[in-house]
DNA sequence: CGTTGGATCTTCT
DNA sequence: GAAGATCCAACGC
């Protein structure tokens, strides 16, 4: 059977939430810069609600540099910078002018360790020890774009159209994983708190038992 | 074990 | 000037 990449229809669709829960057990693929393919099997997601959730950087409309290409349609990556280390990678959903996004948290690695555990290393990440390095290769949102190659380069590039800068390349595929609906969790997102009552919202979906979700 | 602080940059107030 | 959609290592119990 043949991987079908993600189109722009299964982005565009309104129901954020319901795209998050859909990612589990969706591929998450990178080619960047002639390195190879990288990436593997997402297991943890959050959806973000632009206008109306003040967890979203997009809450109330708001527009500014940094967030301009969340306003984009669905199917364009929004990458960006926090805490003056990490890249967070995020797929924008909905239609234009509307602030969704889906924030990809954890993936089961898969495909081109090797270069996703150099990369690790050369970000200085962890003992990268005798195994230190793999276990908690991609698990955690901040970890995920580093062992995919992602950076602040990718922010605003479409994840579904093909004809992208050609050292520069990410995607999604649905690879014919089916993830039971009992063995997705919903919880709450983390991380933010200052968000009142829509941080308690159960917008977060994992793999239940998966080893590699984030902590 | 659990908790804490440091790393270090962008954005908005 | 402060805080953030994080991660890790060092500490204290």
């Amino acid at each position: 059977m043949e991987y079908r990449k993600l189109d722009k229809s299964f982005y565009a669709r309104e129901d954020t939430v319901k795209i998050a829960k859909e990612l589990i057990g969706k591929y998450l693929l990178t080619d960047i810069d002639g390195e190879g393919v990288t990436g593997g099997k997402i297991v943890e997601t959050e959806a973000y609600l632009g206008a109306i959730d003040k967890a979203s950087h997009g809450y109330g409309n708001r527009k500014t540099e940094r967030n301009k290409n969340l306003y984009k349609a669905g199917g364009y990556a929004y990458v960006y910078f926090i805490y003056g280390m990490y890249y967070l990678f995020n797929v924008v959903t909905g239609k234009e002018n509307n602030a969704d996004a889906v924030l990809i948290r954890a993936i089961e690695p898969e495909i081109g360790l090797d270069i996703m555990l150099k990369r690790k290393e050369k970000a200085g990440r962890g003992k990268g020890g005798a195994n230190g390095g793999i276990n908690r290769i991609t698990s955690g949102p901040g970890l995920l774009t580093i062992a995919l190659g992602i950076n602040l380069r990718h922010n605003g590039i479409p994840v579904c159209e093909g004809k992208e800068p050609e050292k520069l390349n990410i995607w999604l595929e649905d690879r014919n994983v089916n993830i039971a609906g009992k063995d997705v969790i919903e919880t709450p997102r983390v991380g933010v708190g200052y968000a009142a009552e829509h941080a308690l919202l159960p917008y977060r979906f994992k793999i239940k038992g998966n080893k590699w979700v984030s902590r």
